[in-house]
RNA sequence: GGUACUCUGGCAGAACGGUUAUGCGUGGGCCUGCAAAGCCUAUACAAGGGGGUUCGACUCCCUCGGGUACCUCCA
């Protein structure tokens, strides 16, 4: 599989011939989170499940960020302490993640679990004079890593020379960043140098070492971590073990809305809850890989209900595979083959989301017309249903489940309806049509049979 | 101001130095008791602007311009 590497500006081979570690920046606690981080960790989800699924090892490491000037600031503002807002916060993360179907990482460490960690990472920049204690904390000496900017395309003396850098004293150059911040208000810890809590970036650099080792596969996060955080990260880290530190850099483009980045700062945030609320978890992720991960994509009602559309093909496509009966087989594996390929090329091809839905809603159409020609046979089908669900688990989309009775209420509704409709009492029968789209069962009248399939319930589908 | 990315039809989004991309949408028709599902057909005079290279450019080169992000916390 070819990735597209932010380092090297270049596609890389990713080696999956044993097993694969992967890095993905995830949080900070203080806030709920939107579709911009649902965008990045969909990404990312689908990436380990079509590499599971291929039968690759993965480790996923994706963390916390839990302690951090903008938790204390909630904290205060709501008069308690940083822990029940982080912990609030990552119960919400789970909530949202675990309805949007994704897969939990292997470890979430938080960053105030890794305090020994970090202070250890710290003593050794130290100790290797890259890291220098001034009145305020431990800054991180730029100066001191000749690469600094490998990743943002950034030089050092345009940095220098920008307005936006705050100027501080205590440090020795205005670029230097801090490792551990000193402090007397909660939280804080003791360090050799004196109490206070680790800066922003030396987490993700202690802990990525700590499970993952010194290098490992893929470093990922949102585009908007480039600069400074990933920076700091590779600059962190490589001083301190003089080795490289991820081999691939995978950075998620940005949710727009408007054409505008969505943004806390900004407002104009469209919450998990309440995107899910509407359009439910399939939708999302269908919106959330329309588009190539590297690029933006823009949030809107329209796209969301182009996948709507889709969505109840593919949802067709599920009940006519497991309805089937008949025996006019088309001998369809090549065909199926051949999308099945496709799929996987899209995906091996700088992990091409896009062109990987155009192979699953491919086979969707090619299926739901046969079925609709009475021309689905059962081994077809059979063929067919195992890659259907394939491409269904690498992508997280769910068909609800139902229990027998329901099936068999809904068999024994059909049958009564049937008999009306020979019988041509039409409205009698078209009631029976109604109740059951009421419980939310739309039919599909074939030639010879009628099928049903149950929707899922989209509540912005209803209104206008 | 600097750096990176980006600019294809109403929207989304490909390939390719020369062929209709495709999907969604929209119009019309077929199927159906009626719907839904499905089918057929039509529709988009598509390539940010301007140069160049070429027999021929959306595709290569130059140039101008627009957009987004980052340069401060941010997925």
């Amino acid at each position: 599989m070819k990735l597209q590497d932010t380092l090297s500006n270049s596609q890389l081979e990713l080696d999956i011939s044993k097993k694969v570690k992967i890095y993905l920046c995830g949080v900070t606690v203080y806030d709920e989170s939107h579709i911009g981080h649902a965008r990045t960790i969909i990404v990312f989800d689908v990436l380990r499940k079509y590499l599971e699924e291929k039968g690759v090892e993965i480790e996923f490491i994706q963390n916390f960020t839990d302690v951090d000037d903008k938790i204390i600031n909630r904290a205060q503002a709501e008069n308690t302490t940083a822990e029940v807002i982080s912990t609030k916060y990552i119960q919400n993360y789970f909530e949202d993640f675990d309805g949007l179907n994704v897969k939990h990482a292997t470890i979430y460490p938080k960053a105030t679990d890794h305090i020994e960690d970090i202070l250890k990472f710290i003593e050794k920049l130290i100790d290797k004079q890259i890291a220098y204690v001034s009145k305020n904390g431990v800054y991180f000496s730029v100066s001191k890593f000749p690469n600094y900017g490998k990743l943002s395309k950034k030089k050092i003396d345009e940095l220098e020379s920008g307005a936006r850098i705050e100027i501080d004293e205590a440090k020795k150059d205005p670029l230097d960043f801090a490792v551990w911040k000193f402090s007397d208000v909660e939280p804080l810890w003791e360090s050799p140098w004196g109490k206070g809590r680790p800066g922003w970036h030396i987490e993700c650099s202690a802990m990525s070492n700590k499970y993952l080792g010194e290098n490992f596969d893929i470093h990922g996060g949102g585009r908007d971590l480039i600069f400074p955080h990933h920076e700091n990260e590779i600059a962190q880290s490589e001083s301190c073990t003089g080795l490289q530190f991820a081999k691939i850099w995978m950075h998620v483009g940005m949710v727009t809305i408007n054409g505008e980045k969505m943004s806390k700062s900004i407002g104009n945030i469209k919450s998990i809850k309440n995107v899910l609320e509407n359009w439910g978890p399939n939708i999302i992720r269908l919106f959330c890989l329309s588009g190539h991960y590297s690029k933006p994509i823009d949030y809107s009602e329209e796209l969301l209900k182009e996948n709507l559309t889709k969505w109840r093909q593919a949802e067709v496509c599920y009940y006519e595979l497991i309805h089937t009966k008949s025996e006019d087989n088309q001998n369809l594996e090549e065909t199926v083959f051949k999308i099945s390929k496709d799929f996987d090329k899209a995906l091996e091809d700088d992990f091409n989301t896009h062109l990987a839905l155009s192979a699953f809603f491919q086979l969707i159409k090619e299926t739901n017309r046969l079925a609709a020609e009475e021309k689905l046979g059962n081994e077809d089908a059979q063929i067919i249903k195992s890659e259907f669900l394939r491409m269904l688990k690498i992508l997280g989309l769910v068909i609800p489940e139902m229990t027998e009775n329901e099936k068999q209420e809904i068999d024994y509704m059909i049958e009564n309806r049937e008999k009306l409709r020979k019988e041509k009492q039409f409205l009698e029968a078209d009631k029976i049509r109604d109740k059951l789209n009421e419980m939310n069962i739309e039919l599909i009248d074939h030639k010879v049979k009628t099928i049903w399939m149950k929707k899922e319930i989209i509540k912005s589908e209803n209104k206008k």
